[in-house]
DNA sequence: GTGCGTGCAAAATCTTTGCATACGC
DNA sequence: GCGTATGCAAAGATTTTGCACGCAC
């Protein structure tokens, strides 16, 4: 008996592209782990290498890269082409951003509610917290035409 | 007449640094540009070295992270040894981050008000929002007992 | 004068890419 | 069989580090 397709099958079928036991090992890994869990490309490698998987490095890159792009996996706080820094004013200790994921424009803005929702998750698990920093990613206004007009 | 010290000199002076032009001219950058720029340290860089200043790029790391450990910078999405990746749950959409910064122990929680205040302050700009992550910093239990021994 | 900070260049990381081969479809 | 995916190794990109010299104190 076939095993049932998946939503990866279908997705990579959708587009000429292949299911090959290395992407099915990455997404699998991640499955296994369950949703706590955050893997960098050198962690998913070393584990599959340890389950005896034949898979190199630059194909974790790859397929991660494609089961972002796909929405099966997120990448998370993704900094384009190095760490930045800012001038830590303290007249606004805890400020958020709202980073346009096309061009790259960048808005702040401050939230108490936000403030208080972070010192409370924070208080429930004993946490003592520090500082909080909630990351929007959208779209701005032009590259919303933009967007409505080429879809990438 | 000699201009007043400032914060810097003081907290340089109270640990036996110096306060070289280069330390003075990255942070003068800072607040020059004003709270809202995200500088690379390849930007400060270049910034610097096209105002005439004779820094090097090796200086503007090692000045970045003595100014971010002073408390005059912060550090944006800061990735400990790569970017990381976590299953894309489609219960879950938005989830957030509490993570103590002496350990690295992490815990995820969900919060409604986060999540509005995020998509309230897209659409005051006119953003269209994809998707948001609160991310708290904070010092887990164990790490407050072992803090409170030997202050770092 | 002492010793911290800097510049330079080499090294260490992390990630991407070119090309020939392997294999899913 | 066709054309995508992989492995390998080399190239890129980013960040750190060793060492001798220079300068803040």
């Amino acid at each position: 008996m076939a095993r049932p397709l998946g939503p990866l099958e279908v997705g990579l079928h959708h587009d000429g592209r292949r299911l090959t036991p290395q992407r099915r090992r990455v997404l699998d890994l991640f499955e296994q782990m369950g949703s706590g869990s955050h893997l960098s490309a050198e962690d998913v490698h070393q584990q599959l290498v340890a389950a005896k998987a034949k898979v190199s490095l630059a194909t974790i890159y790859r397929t991660l890269r494609l089961l972002v792009k796909m929405g099966f996996l997120h990448e998370l706080e993704l900094n384009e082409g190095g760490n930045r820094f800012e001038l830590a004013s303290h007249d606004h200790p805890d400020h958020h951003h709202l980073v346009c994921v096309r061009c790259g424009r960048t808005e702040e803005f401050e939230s108490d509610p936000v403030i208080q929702a972070g010192r409370a998750a924070a208080e429930h698990v004993g946490f003592q917290l520090i500082d909080s920093t909630l990351n929007v990613r959208a779209l701005c206004p032009s590259c919303q035409k933009l967007a409505a007009l080429s879809p990438n």
